[in-house]
DNA sequence: TGTTGTGAAATTGTTCACAGCC
DNA sequence: GGCTGTGAACAATTTCACAACA
Protein backbone atom coordinates (compact mmCIF):
# COMPACT_ATOMS: atom_id res chain seq x y z
CA UNK A 1 0.00 0.00 0.00
CA UNK A 2 3.05 2.59 -0.93
CA UNK A 3 2.24 3.64 -4.33
CA UNK A 4 2.05 7.34 -4.99
CA UNK A 5 1.11 10.23 -2.81
CA UNK A 6 -2.46 10.51 -2.26
CA UNK A 7 -4.29 8.53 0.68
CA UNK A 8 -5.98 5.41 0.23
CA UNK A 9 -9.24 5.00 1.32
CA UNK A 10 -9.85 7.72 3.16
CA UNK A 11 -10.09 10.45 0.53
CA UNK A 12 -12.53 13.21 0.01
CA UNK A 13 -13.91 14.35 3.31
CA UNK A 14 -16.99 15.23 1.95
CA UNK A 15 -19.66 17.96 3.15
CA UNK A 16 -21.42 16.62 6.37
CA UNK A 17 -21.69 13.04 6.32
CA UNK A 18 -19.01 12.29 4.24
CA UNK A 19 -17.11 9.62 3.99
CA UNK A 20 -15.15 9.63 6.57
CA UNK A 21 -11.69 8.33 7.86
CA UNK A 22 -11.99 3.89 7.51
CA UNK A 23 -15.61 4.24 6.42
CA UNK A 24 -16.00 0.85 4.68
CA UNK A 25 -19.47 1.77 2.20
CA UNK A 26 -22.17 -0.59 2.91
CA UNK A 27 -22.26 -2.07 -0.38
CA UNK A 28 -18.79 -3.77 0.48
CA UNK A 29 -19.72 -4.58 3.93
CA UNK A 30 -22.60 -6.55 2.27
CA UNK A 31 -20.43 -8.76 0.36
CA UNK A 32 -18.02 -9.46 3.14
CA UNK A 33 -20.29 -12.52 3.86
CA UNK A 34 -20.15 -13.96 0.21
CA UNK A 35 -16.32 -13.35 0.11
CA UNK A 36 -16.14 -15.16 4.07
CA UNK A 37 -18.14 -18.39 2.89
CA UNK A 38 -16.21 -18.59 -0.50
CA UNK A 39 -13.00 -18.68 1.69
CA UNK A 40 -14.60 -20.87 4.08
CA UNK A 41 -14.82 -23.65 1.12
CA UNK A 42 -11.46 -23.13 0.00
CA UNK A 43 -9.83 -23.73 2.90
CA UNK A 44 -11.90 -26.87 4.00
CA UNK A 45 -10.58 -28.06 0.47
CA UNK A 46 -7.06 -26.96 1.22
CA UNK A 47 -6.25 -24.38 -1.27
CA UNK A 48 -3.86 -22.18 -0.58
CA UNK A 49 -3.88 -18.93 -3.09
CA UNK A 50 -6.95 -17.48 -4.91
CA UNK A 51 -6.59 -15.05 -7.60
CA UNK A 52 -9.48 -12.06 -7.09
CA UNK A 53 -10.79 -13.56 -10.41
CA UNK A 54 -11.76 -17.40 -8.77
CA UNK A 55 -12.74 -14.99 -5.16
CA UNK A 56 -14.90 -13.26 -7.34
CA UNK A 57 -16.45 -16.29 -9.43
CA UNK A 58 -17.27 -18.13 -5.98
CA UNK A 59 -18.62 -14.72 -4.51
CA UNK A 60 -20.99 -14.03 -7.52
CA UNK A 61 -18.96 -10.96 -8.19
CA UNK A 62 -16.58 -9.39 -10.37
CA UNK A 63 -13.32 -9.76 -9.93
CA UNK A 64 -12.43 -5.63 -9.66
CA UNK A 65 -15.30 -5.84 -6.74
CA UNK A 66 -13.18 -8.19 -5.12
CA UNK A 67 -10.08 -6.52 -5.29
CA UNK A 68 -11.61 -2.62 -4.40
CA UNK A 69 -13.95 -4.29 -1.66
CA UNK A 70 -10.56 -5.79 0.23
CA UNK A 71 -8.52 -2.56 -0.55
CA UNK A 72 -10.81 -0.97 1.73
CA UNK A 73 -9.28 -3.33 4.85
CA UNK A 74 -5.81 -2.47 3.23
CA UNK A 75 -5.68 -6.02 1.27
CA UNK A 76 -2.92 -8.57 1.71
CA UNK A 77 -2.81 -9.70 -2.09
CA UNK A 78 1.04 -10.54 -3.64
CA UNK A 79 0.53 -8.98 -7.27
CA UNK A 80 0.98 -11.50 -9.69
CA UNK A 81 -0.24 -14.31 -7.64
CA UNK A 82 -2.81 -13.49 -5.80
CA UNK A 83 -4.39 -14.02 -1.66
CA UNK A 84 -3.09 -16.22 0.56
CA UNK A 85 -6.45 -18.13 1.43
CA UNK A 86 -5.57 -18.25 5.15
CA UNK A 87 -4.42 -14.74 5.68
CA UNK A 88 -7.79 -13.28 3.91
CA UNK A 89 -9.60 -15.65 5.46
CA UNK A 90 -8.48 -14.60 9.33
CA UNK A 91 -8.51 -10.86 8.07
CA UNK A 92 -12.26 -10.99 6.56
CA UNK A 93 -13.58 -12.92 9.88
CA UNK A 94 -11.29 -10.08 11.85
CA UNK A 95 -12.92 -7.69 9.57
CA UNK A 96 -16.63 -9.09 10.28
CA UNK A 97 -16.13 -8.98 14.16
CA UNK A 98 -15.96 -12.77 14.16
CA UNK A 99 -12.74 -13.38 16.72
CA UNK A 100 -15.29 -15.14 19.24
CA UNK A 101 -19.09 -16.71 18.11
CA UNK A 102 -21.85 -14.32 19.26
CA UNK A 103 -24.55 -15.36 21.20
CA UNK A 104 -28.35 -14.94 19.66
CA UNK A 105 -31.75 -15.50 20.51
CA UNK A 106 -34.93 -16.40 18.77
CA UNK A 107 -38.09 -14.91 19.60
CA UNK A 108 -40.97 -17.04 18.45
CA UNK A 109 -40.82 -20.58 17.91
CA UNK A 110 -43.76 -20.75 15.38
CA UNK A 111 -42.31 -22.41 11.96
CA UNK A 112 -39.84 -19.97 10.69
CA UNK A 113 -38.64 -19.50 14.48
CA UNK A 114 -38.41 -23.91 14.62
CA UNK A 115 -35.96 -23.59 11.52
CA UNK A 116 -33.61 -20.87 12.28
CA UNK A 117 -33.51 -22.91 15.75
CA UNK A 118 -32.02 -26.27 13.99
CA UNK A 119 -30.42 -24.13 11.44
CA UNK A 120 -26.64 -25.24 10.76
CA UNK A 121 -25.80 -22.09 8.74
CA UNK A 122 -25.41 -20.55 11.95
CA UNK A 123 -23.39 -22.07 13.76
CA UNK A 124 -20.87 -22.73 10.92
CA UNK A 125 -20.13 -18.94 10.44
CA UNK A 126 -19.62 -18.02 13.93
CA UNK A 127 -23.43 -17.70 15.70
CA UNK A 128 -24.53 -19.68 18.49
CA UNK A 129 -28.22 -20.05 18.84
CA UNK A 130 -28.07 -19.47 23.20
CA UNK A 131 -31.93 -19.15 23.62
CA UNK A 132 -35.76 -19.38 22.02
CA UNK A 133 -38.66 -17.70 23.62
CA UNK A 134 -42.69 -17.99 23.11
CA UNK A 135 -45.38 -16.87 24.51
CA UNK A 136 -47.70 -20.20 23.59
CA UNK A 137 -47.46 -22.16 26.35
CA UNK A 138 -47.67 -25.34 24.18
CA UNK A 139 -44.44 -24.55 22.98
CA UNK A 140 -42.79 -23.19 26.05
CA UNK A 141 -40.97 -26.24 27.59
CA UNK A 142 -40.42 -28.26 24.10
CA UNK A 143 -36.51 -28.72 22.85
CA UNK A 144 -35.30 -27.88 19.53
CA UNK A 145 -32.16 -28.42 18.13
CA UNK A 146 -30.76 -28.41 21.40
CA UNK A 147 -32.52 -25.66 22.78
CA UNK A 148 -35.63 -25.48 25.55
CA UNK A 149 -37.70 -22.77 24.74
CA UNK A 150 -38.30 -20.51 27.72
CA UNK A 151 -41.09 -18.05 28.25
CA UNK A 152 -40.73 -15.10 26.42
CA UNK A 153 -41.53 -13.10 29.60
CA UNK A 154 -37.93 -14.74 30.71
CA UNK A 155 -36.56 -12.61 27.63
CA UNK A 156 -34.34 -10.10 29.32
CA UNK A 157 -32.90 -12.75 31.86
CA UNK A 158 -31.78 -14.71 29.62
CA UNK A 159 -30.13 -12.27 27.32
CA UNK A 160 -28.12 -11.06 30.47
CA UNK A 161 -27.67 -15.14 31.34
CA UNK A 162 -26.14 -16.05 28.06
CA UNK A 163 -24.68 -12.51 27.12
CA UNK A 164 -26.74 -12.35 24.04
CA UNK A 165 -26.12 -9.80 21.40
CA UNK A 166 -28.17 -10.30 18.23
CA UNK A 167 -31.96 -11.01 18.43
CA UNK A 168 -33.65 -12.44 15.87
CA UNK A 169 -37.90 -12.10 15.04
CA UNK A 170 -39.74 -14.84 13.98
CA UNK A 171 -43.23 -13.66 15.47
CA UNK A 172 -45.93 -12.66 13.34
CA UNK A 173 -46.06 -8.96 12.54
CA UNK A 174 -48.48 -7.85 14.81
CA UNK A 175 -45.84 -8.39 17.81
CA UNK A 176 -42.67 -7.80 15.86
CA UNK A 177 -42.51 -3.73 17.55
CA UNK A 178 -43.29 -5.05 21.06
CA UNK A 179 -40.59 -7.55 20.72
CA UNK A 180 -38.07 -5.42 19.47
CA UNK A 181 -38.69 -2.86 22.64
CA UNK A 182 -37.91 -5.56 24.65
CA UNK A 183 -35.27 -6.18 23.22
CA UNK A 184 -33.64 -3.19 23.38
CA UNK A 185 -34.73 -2.79 26.55
CA UNK A 186 -32.65 -5.41 27.66
CA UNK A 187 -30.08 -4.23 25.80
CA UNK A 188 -29.41 -6.02 22.49
CA UNK A 189 -28.53 -3.26 19.78
CA UNK A 190 -28.33 -5.67 16.72
CA UNK A 191 -32.04 -6.72 15.02
CA UNK A 192 -32.86 -9.39 12.90
CA UNK A 193 -36.40 -9.35 11.47
CA UNK A 194 -38.11 -11.53 9.81
CA UNK A 195 -41.35 -10.36 10.38
CA UNK A 196 -42.75 -8.44 7.15
CA UNK A 197 -43.30 -5.40 8.87
CA UNK A 198 -41.47 -2.48 9.59
CA UNK A 199 -39.72 -1.81 13.20
CA UNK A 200 -38.82 1.51 14.91
CA UNK A 201 -35.78 1.13 16.97
CA UNK A 202 -33.81 4.34 19.15
CA UNK A 203 -30.72 5.64 17.19
CA UNK A 204 -27.92 3.25 17.70
CA UNK A 205 -29.78 0.11 17.40
CA UNK A 206 -29.13 -1.86 13.95
CA UNK A 207 -32.34 -3.55 12.49
CA UNK A 208 -32.06 -5.60 9.74
CA UNK A 209 -35.17 -6.60 7.61
CA UNK A 210 -35.69 -10.04 5.67
CA UNK A 211 -39.02 -10.85 4.16
CA UNK A 212 -39.26 -13.72 2.33
CA UNK A 213 -42.32 -12.84 0.50
CA UNK A 214 -40.73 -9.50 -0.78
CA UNK A 215 -38.24 -11.52 -2.56
CA UNK A 216 -40.95 -13.74 -4.73
CA UNK A 217 -42.53 -10.39 -5.81
CA UNK A 218 -39.25 -9.22 -6.86
CA UNK A 219 -39.04 -12.03 -8.92
CA UNK A 220 -43.06 -12.35 -9.80
CA UNK A 221 -42.18 -8.57 -10.84
CA UNK A 222 -39.38 -9.93 -13.81
CA UNK A 223 -41.65 -12.67 -14.78
CA UNK A 224 -44.85 -10.98 -15.00
CA UNK A 225 -42.91 -8.48 -17.58
CA UNK A 226 -41.90 -11.79 -19.84
CA UNK A 227 -44.95 -12.81 -21.63
CA UNK A 228 -46.32 -9.37 -21.50
CA UNK A 229 -43.55 -6.82 -22.10
CA UNK A 230 -45.75 -3.50 -22.37
CA UNK A 231 -49.38 -2.81 -21.28
CA UNK A 232 -49.48 1.02 -21.17
CA UNK A 233 -48.32 3.17 -24.23
CA UNK A 234 -45.31 4.98 -23.50
CA UNK A 235 -43.62 8.35 -25.09
CA UNK B 1 -22.30 -11.89 -17.13
CA UNK B 2 -25.20 -9.65 -15.64
CA UNK B 3 -25.25 -8.46 -12.65
CA UNK B 4 -27.18 -5.38 -11.96
CA UNK B 5 -28.69 -2.69 -14.00
CA UNK B 6 -31.84 -2.22 -15.17
CA UNK B 7 -35.16 -4.30 -15.56
CA UNK B 8 -35.95 -5.75 -19.08
CA UNK B 9 -32.39 -7.54 -19.60
CA UNK B 10 -33.25 -10.79 -20.71
CA UNK B 11 -34.10 -9.21 -24.54
CA UNK B 12 -32.15 -6.49 -26.32
CA UNK B 13 -30.65 -4.11 -24.01
CA UNK B 14 -30.64 -1.51 -26.77
CA UNK B 15 -29.36 2.19 -26.69
CA UNK B 16 -26.48 2.74 -24.00
CA UNK B 17 -26.51 6.55 -23.81
CA UNK B 18 -28.00 8.25 -20.57
CA UNK B 19 -30.69 7.04 -18.52
CA UNK B 20 -33.19 4.58 -19.77
CA UNK B 21 -37.12 5.50 -20.76
CA UNK B 22 -40.01 3.29 -19.70
CA UNK B 23 -37.15 1.19 -17.53
CA UNK B 24 -38.10 0.55 -14.00
CA UNK B 25 -34.67 1.13 -11.85
CA UNK B 26 -33.85 -2.57 -9.87
CA UNK B 27 -33.87 0.29 -6.38
CA UNK B 28 -37.38 0.81 -6.77
CA UNK B 29 -38.60 -2.42 -7.70
CA UNK B 30 -36.56 -3.26 -4.90
CA UNK B 31 -39.17 -1.11 -2.92
CA UNK B 32 -42.39 -2.31 -4.20
CA UNK B 33 -43.08 -5.42 -2.23
CA UNK B 34 -42.53 -2.59 0.67
CA UNK B 35 -45.49 -0.14 -0.79
CA UNK B 36 -47.28 -3.36 -1.59
CA UNK B 37 -47.30 -4.31 2.20
CA UNK B 38 -48.54 -1.11 3.63
CA UNK B 39 -51.17 -0.85 1.00
CA UNK B 40 -52.60 -3.66 1.84
CA UNK B 41 -52.73 -2.93 5.73
CA UNK B 42 -53.96 0.39 4.99
CA UNK B 43 -56.15 -1.05 2.63
CA UNK B 44 -57.49 -4.06 5.44
CA UNK B 45 -57.98 -0.78 8.05
CA UNK B 46 -60.51 0.57 5.98
CA UNK B 47 -57.99 3.93 5.31
CA UNK B 48 -58.81 5.40 1.52
CA UNK B 49 -56.10 8.24 1.07
CA UNK B 50 -52.40 7.63 1.57
CA UNK B 51 -50.18 10.60 1.34
CA UNK B 52 -45.97 10.06 0.55
CA UNK B 53 -45.24 10.53 3.55
CA UNK B 54 -47.50 8.25 5.47
CA UNK B 55 -46.81 5.59 2.81
CA UNK B 56 -43.03 5.97 3.17
CA UNK B 57 -43.35 5.86 7.19
CA UNK B 58 -45.13 2.71 6.80
CA UNK B 59 -42.68 1.21 4.23
CA UNK B 60 -39.41 2.83 6.10
CA UNK B 61 -38.34 4.56 3.32
CA UNK B 62 -38.56 8.80 2.70
CA UNK B 63 -41.40 10.33 1.29
CA UNK B 64 -39.24 11.46 -1.86
CA UNK B 65 -37.67 8.33 -2.31
CA UNK B 66 -42.00 7.52 -2.94
CA UNK B 67 -43.03 9.46 -4.97
CA UNK B 68 -39.73 8.81 -7.36
CA UNK B 69 -40.93 5.05 -7.19
CA UNK B 70 -44.01 5.65 -8.26
CA UNK B 71 -43.36 8.21 -10.91
CA UNK B 72 -41.75 5.50 -12.65
CA UNK B 73 -45.21 4.05 -13.72
CA UNK B 74 -47.19 6.93 -14.38
CA UNK B 75 -49.12 9.60 -12.20
CA UNK B 76 -51.62 8.19 -9.70
CA UNK B 77 -51.85 10.59 -6.86
CA UNK B 78 -53.71 13.67 -6.65
CA UNK B 79 -52.20 17.05 -5.82
CA UNK B 80 -52.79 18.17 -2.56
CA UNK B 81 -54.51 14.82 -1.72
CA UNK B 82 -52.47 12.39 -1.82
CA UNK B 83 -52.64 8.54 -3.30
CA UNK B 84 -56.42 6.93 -3.47
CA UNK B 85 -55.39 3.59 -1.60
CA UNK B 86 -57.67 1.10 -3.41
CA UNK B 87 -56.66 2.39 -6.87
CA UNK B 88 -53.06 2.29 -6.06
CA UNK B 89 -52.79 -0.96 -4.71
CA UNK B 90 -54.53 -2.24 -7.31
CA UNK B 91 -51.41 -0.38 -9.63
CA UNK B 92 -49.02 -1.96 -7.68
CA UNK B 93 -49.88 -5.37 -7.43
CA UNK B 94 -50.33 -4.88 -11.52
CA UNK B 95 -46.79 -3.76 -11.78
CA UNK B 96 -45.86 -6.84 -9.33
CA UNK B 97 -47.47 -9.05 -11.91
CA UNK B 98 -49.67 -10.08 -9.18
CA UNK B 99 -52.83 -10.22 -11.15
CA UNK B 100 -53.12 -13.61 -10.14
CA UNK B 101 -51.57 -16.01 -8.22
CA UNK B 102 -47.87 -17.88 -8.52
CA UNK B 103 -47.12 -21.09 -8.11
CA UNK B 104 -44.19 -22.33 -6.67
CA UNK B 105 -42.26 -25.39 -6.07
CA UNK B 106 -40.25 -26.05 -3.16
CA UNK B 107 -37.34 -27.91 -3.14
CA UNK B 108 -36.31 -29.49 0.38
CA UNK B 109 -37.91 -29.81 3.00
CA UNK B 110 -35.96 -29.53 5.61
CA UNK B 111 -36.07 -27.56 8.52
CA UNK B 112 -36.61 -24.45 6.51
CA UNK B 113 -38.37 -25.57 3.37
CA UNK B 114 -40.74 -27.17 6.35
CA UNK B 115 -40.97 -23.47 7.74
CA UNK B 116 -42.18 -22.40 4.10
CA UNK B 117 -44.79 -25.07 3.32
CA UNK B 118 -46.10 -23.41 5.85
CA UNK B 119 -45.72 -19.79 6.10
CA UNK B 120 -48.60 -18.10 5.50
CA UNK B 121 -47.15 -14.82 4.42
CA UNK B 122 -46.62 -16.51 1.00
CA UNK B 123 -50.48 -17.37 0.00
CA UNK B 124 -51.29 -13.53 1.71
CA UNK B 125 -49.01 -11.50 -0.76
CA UNK B 126 -50.01 -13.59 -4.12
CA UNK B 127 -48.42 -17.00 -3.81
CA UNK B 128 -49.26 -20.38 -3.72
CA UNK B 129 -47.30 -23.27 -3.25
CA UNK B 130 -48.08 -25.76 -5.26
CA UNK B 131 -45.81 -28.89 -4.28
CA UNK B 132 -42.64 -29.81 -2.74
CA UNK B 133 -40.34 -32.61 -3.19
CA UNK B 134 -36.67 -33.83 -1.11
CA UNK B 135 -35.28 -36.49 -1.73
CA UNK B 136 -34.93 -38.29 1.48
CA UNK B 137 -37.26 -41.72 1.53
CA UNK B 138 -38.55 -41.05 5.27
CA UNK B 139 -39.89 -37.08 4.43
CA UNK B 140 -41.46 -38.51 1.21
CA UNK B 141 -45.13 -38.64 1.63
CA UNK B 142 -45.30 -36.52 4.67
CA UNK B 143 -48.54 -34.00 4.61
CA UNK B 144 -46.97 -30.46 5.78
CA UNK B 145 -49.07 -27.70 5.80
CA UNK B 146 -51.97 -29.42 3.23
CA UNK B 147 -48.59 -30.50 0.83
CA UNK B 148 -47.78 -34.28 0.27
CA UNK B 149 -43.98 -33.94 -0.45
CA UNK B 150 -43.41 -35.98 -3.32
CA UNK B 151 -39.92 -37.34 -4.39
CA UNK B 152 -37.52 -35.17 -6.48
CA UNK B 153 -37.48 -37.15 -9.23
CA UNK B 154 -40.64 -36.12 -9.96
CA UNK B 155 -39.92 -32.27 -10.25
CA UNK B 156 -40.49 -32.06 -14.08
CA UNK B 157 -43.77 -33.65 -13.79
CA UNK B 158 -44.94 -31.70 -10.78
CA UNK B 159 -43.80 -28.44 -12.55
CA UNK B 160 -45.53 -28.86 -15.54
CA UNK B 161 -48.53 -30.20 -14.20
CA UNK B 162 -49.17 -27.59 -11.47
CA UNK B 163 -48.24 -24.58 -13.85
CA UNK B 164 -45.39 -23.53 -11.39
CA UNK B 165 -43.05 -20.92 -12.54
CA UNK B 166 -41.17 -20.22 -9.39
CA UNK B 167 -38.80 -22.73 -7.80
CA UNK B 168 -37.58 -22.40 -3.95
CA UNK B 169 -34.22 -23.83 -3.35
CA UNK B 170 -34.21 -25.22 0.23
CA UNK B 171 -31.84 -27.92 0.21
CA UNK B 172 -27.96 -27.80 1.61
CA UNK B 173 -25.49 -26.26 -0.37
CA UNK B 174 -24.25 -29.11 -2.02
CA UNK B 175 -27.49 -30.18 -4.37
CA UNK B 176 -28.23 -26.31 -5.06
CA UNK B 177 -26.51 -26.24 -8.30
CA UNK B 178 -28.02 -29.86 -9.77
CA UNK B 179 -32.00 -29.00 -7.84
CA UNK B 180 -31.27 -25.14 -9.71
CA UNK B 181 -30.34 -27.26 -13.23
CA UNK B 182 -33.11 -29.92 -12.92
CA UNK B 183 -35.67 -26.94 -12.68
CA UNK B 184 -34.55 -24.85 -15.38
CA UNK B 185 -34.41 -27.99 -17.14
CA UNK B 186 -37.82 -28.08 -16.42
CA UNK B 187 -38.89 -24.78 -17.79
CA UNK B 188 -38.86 -22.51 -14.57
CA UNK B 189 -37.35 -19.41 -15.10
CA UNK B 190 -37.54 -17.56 -11.40
CA UNK B 191 -35.83 -18.76 -8.34
CA UNK B 192 -34.79 -18.29 -4.57
CA UNK B 193 -32.14 -19.97 -3.19
CA UNK B 194 -31.67 -20.56 0.41
CA UNK B 195 -28.85 -22.75 0.27
CA UNK B 196 -25.37 -20.47 1.19
CA UNK B 197 -23.71 -21.28 -2.36
CA UNK B 198 -23.42 -19.43 -5.50
CA UNK B 199 -25.72 -20.71 -8.18
CA UNK B 200 -25.35 -20.13 -12.09
CA UNK B 201 -28.01 -20.58 -14.17
CA UNK B 202 -28.71 -19.82 -18.12
CA UNK B 203 -28.93 -16.57 -19.88
CA UNK B 204 -32.67 -15.39 -19.43
CA UNK B 205 -33.20 -17.16 -16.21
CA UNK B 206 -33.32 -15.22 -13.11
CA UNK B 207 -32.18 -16.66 -9.18
CA UNK B 208 -32.43 -15.05 -5.98
CA UNK B 209 -30.25 -15.16 -2.89
CA UNK B 210 -31.26 -15.25 0.57
CA UNK B 211 -28.24 -16.14 3.00
CA UNK B 212 -29.06 -16.03 6.89
CA UNK B 213 -25.87 -15.96 8.04
CA UNK B 214 -24.37 -13.21 5.85
CA UNK B 215 -27.55 -11.06 7.39
CA UNK B 216 -26.18 -11.80 10.85
CA UNK B 217 -21.98 -11.46 9.36
CA UNK B 218 -23.76 -8.24 8.52
CA UNK B 219 -25.03 -7.16 12.02
CA UNK B 220 -21.83 -8.95 13.24
CA UNK B 221 -19.92 -6.21 11.54
CA UNK B 222 -21.61 -3.47 12.81
CA UNK B 223 -21.49 -5.08 15.63
CA UNK B 224 -18.15 -5.87 16.34
CA UNK B 225 -17.26 -2.01 15.63
CA UNK B 226 -19.02 -0.12 18.57
CA UNK B 227 -16.11 0.91 20.30
CA UNK B 228 -17.94 4.46 21.16
CA UNK B 229 -21.01 5.00 21.79
CA UNK B 230 -20.44 8.45 19.26
CA UNK B 231 -22.01 7.39 16.37
CA UNK B 232 -22.02 9.36 13.11
CA UNK B 233 -25.25 10.97 12.58
CA UNK B 234 -27.67 10.61 9.60
CA UNK B 235 -28.55 12.84 7.76
C1' DT C 1 4.12 -13.29 -16.87
C1' DG C 2 0.17 -12.63 -14.09
C1' DT C 3 -2.23 -10.27 -10.72
C1' DT C 4 -2.93 -6.68 -7.36
C1' DG C 5 -4.26 -1.98 -6.05
C1' DT C 6 -6.33 2.21 -7.35
C1' DG C 7 -7.25 6.77 -9.61
C1' DA C 8 -10.66 8.21 -12.83
C1' DA C 9 -14.73 7.53 -15.64
C1' DA C 10 -19.22 5.71 -16.06
C1' DT C 11 -23.30 4.30 -14.12
C1' DT C 12 -26.81 3.99 -10.77
C1' DG C 13 -29.33 5.74 -6.90
C1' DT C 14 -30.94 9.52 -3.62
C1' DT C 15 -32.27 13.95 -2.29
C1' DC C 16 -33.48 18.69 -3.15
C1' DA C 17 -36.44 22.10 -4.33
C1' DC C 18 -40.03 24.01 -6.61
C1' DA C 19 -43.54 24.41 -10.45
C1' DG C 20 -48.09 22.88 -11.07
C1' DC C 21 -52.32 21.59 -9.51
C1' DC C 22 -56.15 20.57 -6.14
C1' DG D 1 -52.42 25.61 2.32
C1' DG D 2 -51.00 21.05 1.04
C1' DC D 3 -49.17 17.52 -1.81
C1' DT D 4 -47.62 15.44 -6.13
C1' DG D 5 -44.43 14.96 -9.96
C1' DT D 6 -39.98 15.78 -11.68
C1' DG D 7 -35.66 17.98 -13.53
C1' DA D 8 -31.39 18.85 -11.61
C1' DA D 9 -27.88 18.47 -8.10
C1' DC D 10 -25.66 15.43 -5.35
C1' DA D 11 -23.93 10.99 -3.60
C1' DA D 12 -22.81 6.22 -3.80
C1' DT D 13 -21.32 2.38 -6.37
C1' DT D 14 -19.42 -0.03 -10.19
C1' DT D 15 -16.38 -0.57 -13.82
C1' DC D 16 -12.38 0.57 -16.53
C1' DA D 17 -7.77 0.47 -17.43
C1' DC D 18 -3.19 0.44 -16.31
C1' DA D 19 1.05 1.25 -13.42
C1' DA D 20 3.43 -1.34 -9.99
C1' DC D 21 5.63 -5.23 -8.91
C1' DA D 22 6.47 -10.23 -7.00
Amino acid sequence: MHEKGTVPAMTGEGTGTGRGHGEIPDATVSRLPLYHRALIGLHQSGVTTVSSEQLADMAGVNAAKVRKDLSYFGSYGTRGVGYDVEQLLAEIRNDLGLQHEWNCIIVGAGNLGSALLSFAGFRDRGFHVAAAVDVAPDRVGRNLGGITISHQDDLAALITRHDIAIGVIATPPASAQEVADALVAAGVRSILNFAPTVVEVPEGVLIRHVDLASELEILAFHEGRRTHPLQAPTG
